[in-house]
DNA sequence: CGAAAATTTGACATGACTCAACTGGAGTGG
DNA sequence: CCACTCCAGTTGAGTCATGTCAAATTTTCG
């Protein structure tokens, strides 16, 4: 009954790099299938992040709490996104961060030590995951840019516009914390500009 | 006498992997070097980023211009540090960047296309760039954390501190286009902060 | 030395936050 | 299926952080 995420994912993967059925099999072995809660963790600060996930259900964030307890989101993924805190996961240092379901989700993640070996077996797999962490590396400096210079109100429309699916699916204090704002302005500039 | 920039390189090279004298001589076969003047301009917006780009002496920045035409600096360098817009140089997309000599500067760079062939003959320099875009990734997430949750001043304060030695060499007004303030309002803070 | 660039200063404007109160809807237990 | 609670979202008043603009001053470098 698993079936249908691990058929998600070797869709995925295989949308990315090519691999024969022999290599998606194995990539396949060294996954493990977590379900999530609406709401529940899966990594919680303090402790490195050891695995690289995927959402193959549901939605799920990556946020942390500042010294004035206030959330900060830096990602918000989907079924097909990859959701982690990568700087933990690449240096292996304490991550500071949460990785919360959003909604009810599946979640595909692979080890440290898995990837390693992986990385041996089927050696597409490394190829795959510099594209995916070159595109991570793409996307935060859009963001990085977009936070120094664009007006919150133009960053709120981009959001809705580009991830119209997510938007629904999110509370909008999410949101808020996403962009950088409290969720009390981000309430008044929605009326501001009806 | 342009050995003694290649030796900074190749030297910078072996501090993060192993290389015999051969490979290191075949990387630096291509090598371009470019010298320039305080504040000249090495790309600016419109085109591709086409080269990767060291800097062996001098310093160096790289910014953009929105659309008040207020300067953001994403990165500042100086010796020994890598300067570019990964981001167009990763996608092949039209750079909205400039890069800068902040003081007389001699950049090393390896065009896409040799640094192509360099993969496939040295096989290292590939895990190089990969270590590196690793750690700019890295470098970048912890900025956004920064100023997604950090006062001005504090963050000034750790500039200054891990940057010591560019500080001094870098005029105030990219530090504060760095740091996403106006040049105004970060010479009210340090008054204030006396 | 002199011109141009960088920094400082001050008055004023505005974007964004805090806090507290209120509203409405979703989930839960009896 | 109702009543209750709790959480998200909204509203408004007051405040603080940061920006704008223009002018005065200092520094830099050609």
């Amino acid at each position: 009954m698993n079936e249908q995420y691990l058929e998600i994912f070797s869709a995925h993967l295989r949308q990315t790099i090519q691999l024969d059925d022999n290599a998606v099999n194995r990539v396949l072995e060294a996954v493990e299938i977590v379900k999530l809660k609406r709401k529940e963790l899966l990594l919680t600060p303090g402790q490195p992040s050891k695995h690289m996930r995927f959402i193959a259900e549901g939605s799920a964030r990556c946020y942390y709490l500042d010294e004035n307890s206030q959330e900060h989101t830096l990602q918000i993924g989907i079924e097909n996104w990859w959701v982690n805190d990568l700087y933990s996961f690449l240096t292996q240092k304490d991550s500071q961060m949460y990785i919360q379901a959003i909604e009810p989700a599946v979640i595909l993640q692979i080890s440290q030590s898995n990837l390693e070996q992986l990385y041996i077996d089927v050696p597409e797999i490394s190829t795959f995951f510099r594209i995916k962490i070159q595109s991570a590396y793409v996307a935060l400096q859009e963001r990085m840019i977009e936070n120094l210079s664009t007006e919150v109100y133009t960053r709120y429309q981009k959001f809705i516009k580009e991830y119209r699916d997510i938007e629904q699916r999110v509370p909008q204090y999410i949101v808020a914390s996403y962009l950088g704002v409290t969720p009390e302005f981000l309430s008044y500039l929605k009326k501001k500009h009806l």
